[in-house]
Parts: C-alpha cells; structure tokens; sequence
DNA sequence: CTGTTAGCGCGTTCAA
DNA sequence: TTGAACGCGCTAACAG
C-alpha cells in the first residue's frame, strides 16, 4: 500500500519531470480515473480517498497538465484578447477591465497586439484556434479573423469597434460623445473647428465624425472639408497636423483619440503656440497626462475599464447559452471640461 | 482516393468541428504520420507528397492542435511572463520588448500581472507549469515563484530586480543611476535631498538607495534618515510624501520611479509648490508625460526595451544551451537633465 | 521515403 | 463508489 513517508523536501535539483494523475494515484493506492475525479472535483469520490487524494497532490505539488485536459475536454480555459496596441493606455486599461472579470469566472486571459494590421490579427486568431480558447475579444480591425474564428464555433465579441454584424459587441457613444465635445466648443463661440480622426470605417471614427458633423449641422454651420483631417492608420500624422496649424488656423481642434490628441498637442506647443489663448482643444477619451499638462485637457471621458469588463461578461453569457441572440451594449462616455477650451476672443 | 472538389465555400456554420492531420492525411492519401512531417516540417517526405499535403491543408484551413502537439513534445511554445503591474508603462514598454524578440523566435508570450503579491506571482507560475512553458521572464516578487520552476526543469530569467542567486539576470546599474541623480543634485547646491523610494529588499530600491547614500558620502554628507521615506509596497504613498513635503521641506527630491514621481508631483502643485523654484525634482524611470508637463522632469532614463529584448534574448540562449553558467547582464542608464531641476537659491 | 504502432496525461464512458 | 478501457490529436520509434 502507500509506500513510505517520503519527506520529499523540495529542491528535486534534477530535471524532475512533472508528476501526473497517475502517480498521485499510485501513491494513493486508488485508480487514476479516481483520482481524477478527485481533483477536478466531477463526479464521485468517499470522502476518505477524496481526503487522501488531495493530500498526495498538495504534498507532492500536482500542477494538472493543461495540454492533456484541453486535448481531452476539447477546450480550454483560455480567453483570447486581441488589441490594437498594447502600449496605448486605452487598450492596456480595456485589458486590465476583461481580465478582472475573467479571472473572477476562473479563465486566464492571453492579450495579443496586432499592429492595426489584418494580417497579424488573423495570425492572433490562428494562435487562438491552435490553443482551443473557447472565446476571443477583440477590437476588430478586419472581419476576417472574428469570421474565422465563427466559423469554428469559438464565439466572439467586438469592442470599442464594431465590424461585424451579428456578432456580440460592447462599444461607446462614439456621435453622442462627439457631439457634446464640439457643442462645447460651439458654444463657447468657435465656428473653425478642425476635427483630427482616423481614416478608416470603423464605428469610432465614423461615429465621431458623425457626432462632429451633426453637431456642425445642428448649429447650422457648413463643415469646411478642409478641416476635417482624417489620418490613415500608420501614417505619421504629424505632417497633416503641421499643415493644419499653418495652412488652416482653426479655432479649436477635436482630436478623436488619445494618440491624436497627443500629437496634436506636442506640435501646439512646438510651434510656441497657447492654450487655450491661441487654440481649443478637447480629446475623446481621458488618459493620465491630459490631467497633468497645464492647462489640463478638456476631454471626452470614457468607462474604459468598464467597456472592458462588459466585454468579459458577455462573452461569459455566450459561452453559457451561445444560442442567446447578439447582444450588443452601448456605454456613455461624457464630456469633462479642463482647461484647454476657452470662450472665442476676436 | 481523392473526393469530389469540394468547394467548401466558408462560412460552415455549423458547429464545425476543427479539421485534425488524420483528416487531411486521408484527403491528401497519406497516413498520419507522413502528414505530420510534412506540415511540422521534420524528417523526410517526397516534395510530391508534401505538396499536396500542404495544398490540402491550405485549401481546409488546417490549424494544428497545440494541445497535442504540447502532450507529445512535453513542452510548448509559450514563453510566460509575469511582471508587477501591466498598466505601469514601465512594464508594459518591458514586456513589448519581450514580445518583440520572442516573436522573431518564433515563440508565443504570455503575460500575466501579479500585484507585487507573491501568491499571484505563485498561481502565475503554476499557470505556465501547468501549460507547460519551456521558460518564464519575470520580475520577481518572492523568491518562491522562480525555485518552483526550476525545480520543474523550466528555464527562468529575472529581469529588473535580481531575487535569485544562480538565476539568469538582466538588470540596470540602479546604483549609478541613483548616484548620478544625486549628484547632479548636489551640484546644484542641494544639501536637504530626500530619497522617496519603496520598502522592499529588492535590488532596484536596495541598489537607488546605495546610489543615493553613496553620493552623499562622497559629498560628506551626512544622510538624514528624515529624509528618506522608504513606502511599503500596497501602502498609499500620499501621507508619507505630504509629510515629507510639510514636515521636512527637503529642497530636492529623488523618486527612485515612476509611479512615486507622480504621485510627488501631484502633491507638490496640490500644494501649490513650484517647481524647480520651491523644488528640484528627479525620477528614476522616464515616462511620456514627464516631457509633456512644464517644467519636464529630469530623469535617470533606462533603455526599458532593451532591457526586455536583452531578458527574452537569455532566456532563448539558456533554452538552448542549459548547461553555460548563469549570465548576469547590467544595462546602463543615463542622466537627463530638464527642466524640473535647478540651482537651490538661498 | 512511408506506414504502422504506440503513448504523451487526462477525462469519460461503462461495468462491476 | 470505483476501476478498466478507450480516445482526444499529434509525433517519435521502428519497420518496411
């Protein structure tokens, strides 16, 4: 029967290879199938073997093999998250948000970067089939990957963008944000007012453009079409910048992301112009400096963490009842006035 | 033999099950095993064979099964990494560099966070046990995560605090750092310097506070330990640093990082102090919005990606090659100086 | 160069 | 309540 006490007191210096079901079940004196039941806890054990089992396993330090279980159970415990820049302090702070809530249900989370780029994220999806992950979060940047990763059965949810119709997204007021940061700057007399987006379809760049214009529409002001600058992702966007601040002199400028804003910023201040005596500007989402330049910026803020929390929760609704219809969730971001935007002077 | 074309137009809605290397060893008419070497390109396979083999697996989208691959090769392709607190952009610009070199090597990163708590960094070891990662890159809280490991045969490398005698290392030459930092102080007239460090053994805040007294010595200098306000980790550093600033009144301050520069500087506009007339401040770390603030900080600047490149480049050097000696690296920083920090006035 | 055989570690039938 | 047998998908021996 169990053999000797076997201090066992660490330090296995040698290339201990990893111990298994079998051996604590060999130790124990029961089959590996109890065993198993044991330790993951599904169907039944006596007490006393459970008792036993455990005290093997805990003596030993049985770390499960996640390989086998995953080969075995056909899934894993592993969510995807796939972001656009893990630099950028929005995405770090939307990651920090879907692995609080994933950590709660017990599921690790794996972040992955793509570059804005396609083809890494389809590469991120591949990665994520290969480990079996029963769900993935991204903020889309081509419906490829999400499609494949549909097409295999692991479920999907889109946030902060939304790209894919019929698919699970959480995401932000993006014109309702838009608007109120250029209705604050309307009303504080500016009429030129540049808007500094991304060009791509996404539904944050085209509802915060959306948000711009109607708000131009609602105030009955024509938009000039040359300050509207839309920057292509992984151009530089310091040239069109320049070019605004010379060429065109708004009045005050709505920087539709944290990147932009910061661009925009540093040329501002380079080129020895004042805020807000020279120049409004107001950014759509709220990152720690903002509050810390003199003068502080005026911001769209946005429930990031939350955003990304949502994101999880509904992903884990998914898993549970994957035949729910699509749900999508819609937050409100809102306007947070500093000091960067000050009333028109002529 | 081969089937009818099969279109196979995406989208299978279905629960698709995912395509395995037996389904394509039958499309293609090999066994199994000829499919393996093939795809997993290792041992011999006739070019005719692999091409059709490669062909078929494009053609149905063939993901391998990490799960398997990990079971029979006992080991994965995951790197696991665990630092303090991913939304520190001091580690998060450490694990891009990680990543980064990881990626070339064909090599998959995990991240994970512990709170500079040792049992999150000892569930994050058992994480990468259990997926059985060959190496883990960590900064290490307890010294129990990294023996785990190792005792498993799991290669490990701290980086930016050392823990562990006999472990791979990269570090910065923090005492030179800090002693540079004071120096430059001290040469601006300063003589009421204060230390704002953290409380722990580690070799980062061990090695600052070395700098710190060395410079002072040099200078003779007497150390003021009122001076030097050593905050636990996890405890909130405002009270201590508003004591500092009321009760003490250093004329400079040395935050030996990033997150205690900023909450120093916080305090000391809260305060309404000025900067650098009231007050020089230096940080250790350089972060994006100490050049974005007026007056911009003077910092002790560390080549932080390079640190990351240089842990993940040891870390493929002892995967390897197991047997070389333990390598130790010590990167340099350097000295700023900006605007935060001038000539004490009396 | 290829196929057959076996087994990685685990979970899940099914009988006992 | 337990154990024996099998298989998840892939790769490493070994024959052929």
């Amino acid at each position: 029967m169990s053999a000797s006490p076997q201090p066992h007191e660490t330090h296995e210096l040698g290339l201990a290879q990893p111990i298994t079901l079998a051996d604590i079940a060999r130790e124990a004196g029961t089959s590996p199938s109890t065993a198993s039941r044991a330790l993951s806890g599904r169907g039944y054990v006596s007490p006393a073997a459970r008792d036993r089992l455990l005290a093997v396993a805990d003596r030993l330090g049985y770390v499960p093999n996640a390989s086998a279980r995953t080969l075995k159970r056909r899934s894993s415990r592993v969510i995807g998250v796939v972001v656009s820049d893990l630099g950028n302090q929005f995405y770090a702070r939307l990651a920090a948000g879907i692995e609080q809530t994933l950590r709660e249900a017990d599921y690790q989370m794996m972040v992955l970067g793509d570059n804005s780029e396609g083809d890494e994220e389809l590469d991120g999806a591949r990665t994520f089939l290969a480990m079996r992950a029963p769900g993935v979060i991204m903020t889309p940047v081509s419906s490829d990957a999400g499609e494949l990763l549909r097409s295999q059965g692991v479920a999907v949810v889109e946030v902060d963008r939304r790209l894919t119709e019929g698919c699970d997204a959480v995401v932000i007021d993006n014109e309702a944000g838009a608007r109120a940061a250029t209705e604050h700057l309307l009303s504080l007399g500016h009429t030129r007012i540049a808007l500094l987006g991304v060009d791509t379809e996404w539904t944050t760049d085209a509802g915060r453009l959306a948000g711009y214009r109607a708000a131009l529409a609602a105030a009955r002001l024509p938009a000039d079409d040359r300050l509207i600058v839309r920057i292509p992702v992984h151009v530089d966007a310091d040239e069109r910048i320049e070019a605004l601040l010379r060429d065109e002199r708004p009045t005050a400028i709505f920087a539709a992301n944290n990147q932009l804003a910061e661009r925009a910023w540093r040329l501002i201040r380079r080129r020895g112009l004042h805020l807000p005596g020279d120049l409004s500007l107001v950014a759509f989402d709220d990152v720690p400096w903002m509050q810390m330049v003199d003068p502080g910026l005026t911001v769209v803020e946005q429930p990031t963490l939350e955003l990304g929390r949502c994101a999880a929760k509904l992903l884990l609704q998914r898993l549970e009842s994957p035949s729910l219809p699509p749900a999508v969730e819609c937050l409100q971001p809102h306007l947070l006035v500093r000091g960067s935007t000050a009333m028109l002077v002529r």
